[in-house]
RNA sequence: GGGAGAUUAGCUCAGCUGGUUCAGAGCAUCUGCCUUACAAGCAGAGGGUCACUGGUUCGAACCCAGUAUCUCCCA
């Protein structure tokens, strides 16, 4: 039976994944072994696969692989989750299409129609991965909202609110008015915006003293503010400005009226203001504004909230009460002029915040929340990485961690929600508040405090609102394991908990180290005294080749699928590896998977070859050197391979890898044993090669897992039982290599190039042997080589002289002298002119060396093997020069 | 505005503790080849003032300072 030419990856992919599924070897089970243990970052549950996706999850199998192969007991814990900003935007558009408002259904309602929601389409992406090939337990998928997991998220706000840790307060939070949600920084976008600064004059109720030089800012006992927010002058407490601006001296312990609402407001001093910004007076709003909240808390400023929660102006506004911000915007531009108050509008870009989700304007509001305190829980997290238990990779990103946690701020943990974890928190009647597991335990709560008595279930509300995502999400690495440790740290955990965790390697994306990283090991550290993981692996963004990141709004980013159609999974994954050092943006071009499909193809016709031979037992073996070489060829780059992967170098160990196989492997050792045109080999040469065979397909599984899968079960390699696979296949260890049979390879690899050259130069048919003749000045026996050079090079004849060769093309390969007899094929003009060039080049090396000796201080502070070096080059140098120069005395 | 990082071949990147002529790899390009494993291939070749300017050193792509450009994070 033939095989196909060319691989084909289709063919075999979902064969060999439902096998390892069928057979359970992606299944991990505590047992004696040293574990090997990676949560995959959950993604979100309505997402689908993008290229981030695709370069993380990657890497993760590349690392499980790896594992399971060293003997480890790998376990990858895959899962999604619940997202509830994103998923409850969905199922709310979902809803709408099919005429049905949120606010007509109960919260339970709502609840069943996300959960058919999710349980629909809530596993794509997971099944997505599969096609990439990520051998994830798929036994042990969690979602952040399963009820266990969900548990342990109650127990833990509870336990944190027991220790102090949560608090409920009135805080300034990135306020969505179309979601009608808060929403972190982490989930707004800053967008650079054209606005208006409109400059508004606020009448200043007395001027004692009106010797003031600066009479175009302070006309008619006025004073000028400019604002972009005009409509929220309304929520105006204080107009500040800059104690050293000496043009506004006069009005300092002064008092301005609002314009319109004619409400008086002092004139307050702060070095906050900079004076050449607008007119160097500042209207402070601290309900609206981060900036001015904080001055209002320093001043003791009144909170004056003029918005209500979907962006409307309130009574509080007196005027235009009911108008949706910006048009009110617009009116009270019209109002300010038509009352003269309007000095002047300018043209003015500046950066807004916009909701990830929705898109609307952010809305900085005052708002009840829910906080996590963050300060005594940052003290450890950071510790953590400080001293290395946790290593980040690369480590240039603990600059930044460190910067992070130094200057944490309290986590507003609240979201107005309900696709999520309800906050067990109990208002009774009087609007008191309990924190408890239950109605029944809040209602034994209440019953303590004296204020609270005789109170039943009916008359408790819990609390409307979700905790944030991220709230699930740091338990993550616990909770996948046992949910029940979060909130009781004194238990002692399941086995699975004290087998997995902590667990090895994180990989994940460097935007998220604050929010997600660093709050998993402030949880880690709370429920277990342990980080949760040794090393976080941070990926780049996946950009387009031009460096813009992938969105869909660009269009810019391929389909992990359909690139996994065009090229195989294989080929992906060593597209997206190839390109991708940690920690770098990786700059993702098509043309890398087609490298990988190439390599491949590469390995499926290597193997077609192999398949090919026929085997004569009776031959003797030809090519006993060159299985020597590859073995040891073999075991260096194991090495060196190894070495990449201990410092995370994936695409490194790749490289590395690729080259293994395509250069040492079929340029030159299969071109070195393979039997002429159906010729057959002999036994020995082709149990070393199918033998050798075997070992590549080890270290390339688990960059290439399917057609390594393919391969492995073919009959070449033996009858094979049924459990042994590619992917439990043990790893062979480095040892060490014969490093002089390396090097003299190396110089018979020289010694065919340039009898390749040679005939390229002089145009001869490579199918025209050539009889090559050798001065040897070195201590290479040559003979060892000889099949080699025959083979590679169509050489017939290997000649040993004492005397240079006259009419002949020669070169030098290390300090050897080779010639190839040319009768009336050589130009020696042109021969002497190489010569000469070669001269001139060792002469200018020897220079800069011998410069390098003659320097008294070079001798004197450089390290001995270094001098002892430059000694070497010195003496290898004159070598060379003198054997040329004989060269070019014969040619004369 | 504050902080972090980057700048090496056309592209994507290595270059560890300053020490071989150290300037590398892969891809792309160019020139030959349809040599029965592979044209998704084979054999060759070209290509760089290591962003710039100074400094330290016997010696700098590497260390230091400044400049320029870019990216990211925070405000």
């Amino acid at each position: 039976m033939s095989i196909a030419k060319t691989y084909n990856p289709k063919e075999v992919e979902d064969k060999w994944y439902q096998f390892w599924m069928e057979n359970d070897f992606f299944k991990s089970v505590p047992d004696e072994r040293e574990p090997y243990t990676i949560v995959i970052p959950p993604p979100n549950v309505t997402g689908v696969l993008h290229m981030g996706h695709m370069l993380n999850n990657t890497i993760q199998d590349v690392l499980v692989r790896r594992a399971r192969m060293k003997g480890k007991n790998a376990c990858w814990v895959p899962g999604t989750d619940h997202a509830s900003i994103a998923t409850e935007a969905k199922v709310v558009a979902m809803l709408k299409e099919k005429g049905i408002e949120k606010k007509d259904l109960s919260r339970q309602e709502f609840l069943n129609y996300a959960y058919e929601w999710k349980n629909k389409y809530g596993g794509i992406i997971l099944d997505q991965l599969k096609k990439l090939g990520a051998s994830c337990d798929w036994d042990r998928t969690s979602f952040t909202m399963d009820p266990a997991l969900s548990e342990a998220v109650i127990d833990t706000f509870i336990h944190l609110h027991k220790k102090g840790l949560i608090y409920r307060g009135v805080r300034m939070v990135n306020w969505d008015p179309k979601g009608l949600t808060a929403v972190s920084d982490e989930e707004v976008i800053r967008k650079e915006v054209n606005q208006k600064l409109y400059y508004i004059r606020y009448r200043v109720s007395s001027i004692e003293n009106q010797e003031t030089d600066n009479w175009q800012l302070l006309t008619d006992n006025s004073l000028t503010i400019a604002t972009t927010r005009p409509e929220t002058i309304m929520a105006d407490a204080a107009i500040c400005i800059n104690p050293n601006d000496e043009r506004y001296t006069h009005l300092h312990g002064k008092k301005v009226f609002v314009p319109l609402i004619n409400r008086e407001i002092p004139v307050i001093l702060d070095e906050y203001v900079t004076m050449d910004f607008g007119t160097g007076c500042l209207k402070v709003t601290p309900a609206h504004d981060l900036n001015d909240y904080e001055l209002g808390l320093k001043h003791h400023l009144p909170i004056i909230d003029i918005l209500n929660d979907d962006g409307t102006l309130n009574q509080k506004a007196q005027i235009l009460v009911g108008e949706e911000r910006f048009i009110a915007r617009k009116k009270i531009a019209k109002l300010l002029d038509e009352a003269g108050h309007l000095e002047k509008v300018e043209d003015y870009k500046s950066q807004i915040g916009f909701s990830e989700r929705t898109d609307a304007a952010i809305e900085p509001k005052l708002s009840m929340q829910w906080f996590c305190k963050m300060s005594e829980m940052a003290g450890p997290a950071l510790d953590y990485v400080n001293n290395g238990d946790i290593k980040l990779i690369p480590d240039k990103f603990i600059n930044t961690y460190r910067h992070w946690m130094e200057n944490v701020k309290d986590w507003c943990i609240s979201r107005q929600l309900w696709w999520g974890q309800q906050i067990p928190a109990w208002y009774a009647p009087s609007g008191e508040v309990v924190v408890a597991k239950t109605a029944e335990e809040a209602l034994t709560q209440f019953n303590l405090k004296p204020s609270t008595q005789n109170l039943t279930p009916q008359d408790l509300k819990q609390d409307e609102d979700v905790v944030d995502t991220w709230f699930s999400s740091w338990l993550w690495p616990i909770s996948v394991f046992d949910p029940t440790v979060c909130g009781n740290p004194e238990s002692d955990g399941n086995a699975d908990l004290n087998y997995y965790y902590p667990t090895n390697d994180l990989v994940t994306a460097p935007e998220i180290l604050f929010f997600w990283v660093a709050r998993m090991i402030m949880a880690g550290h709370e429920f277990r005294g342990k980080a949760p993981f040794e090393n976080v692996y941070l990926t780049g963004i996946v950009r387009d080749k031009l460096g813009r990141k992938m969105s869909k709004s660009l269009g810019n980013s391929p389909d992990p699928l359909d690139l996994i159609e065009k090229y195989g999974a294989d080929g992906v994954r060593v597209g997206m590896l190839l390109c991708s050092p940690a920690g770098n943006d990786i700059m993702f071009d098509e043309s890398s998977c087609e490298q990988g499909r190439n390599f491949a193809n590469k390995i499926w016709n290597a193997f077609r070859l192999v398949k090919g031979w026929e085997v004569d037992e009776n031959l003797s073996n030809p090519n006993e050197t060159t299985i020597a070489w590859f073995e040891a060829r073999f075991n260096s780059a194991l090495a060196e391979i190894e070495n990449n992967f201990s410092q995370y170098r994936l695409s490194e160990a790749l490289m590395a890898t690729y080259k293994l196989v395509w250069d040492d492997f079929c340029a030159w050792y299969l071109e070195m044993v393979k039997p002429a045109y159906q010729q057959p080999i002999d036994a020995t040469t082709y149990k070393a090669t199918v033998q050798y065979f075997e070992q590549l397909l080890k270290v390339l599984h688990p960059f290439i897992p399917f057609i390594t899968e393919e391969l492995w079960h073919d009959e070449i390699f033996g009858e094979r039982n049924e459990r042994d696979c590619c992917i439990v296949a043990q790893l062979p260890n480095s040892v060490t290599s014969n490093q002089i049979l390396l090097k003299e390879i190396e110089t018979v690899k020289q010694i065919v190039s340039e009898i390749r050259n040679v005939r390229n130069s002089k145009q001869i048919s490579p199918k025209e042997a050539l009889s090559l003749a050798v001065k040897v000045n070195s201590e290479i026996d040559f003979k060892a080589y000889q099949n080699i050079i025959f083979k590679l090079a169509n050489i017939n004849e290997l000649n040993f002289v004492d005397e240079k060769l006259v009419g002949a093309a020669s070169f030098m390969a290390g300090r050897d002298e080779f010639f190839i007899p040319l009768a009336g094929n050589i130009d020696t003009e042109v021969e002497k002119e190489r010569i000469k060039k070669e001269i001139e080049y060792l002469n200018g090396f020897l220079k800069s060396v011998n410069a390098k000796l003659a320097n008294e201080r070079f001798v004197q502070n450089a390290k001995p093997e270094i001098i002892a070096n430059e000694q070497n080059k010195k003496a290898d140098a004159e070598a060379k020069i003198a054997i040329l120069q004989e060269s070019l005395k014969a040619l004369a």
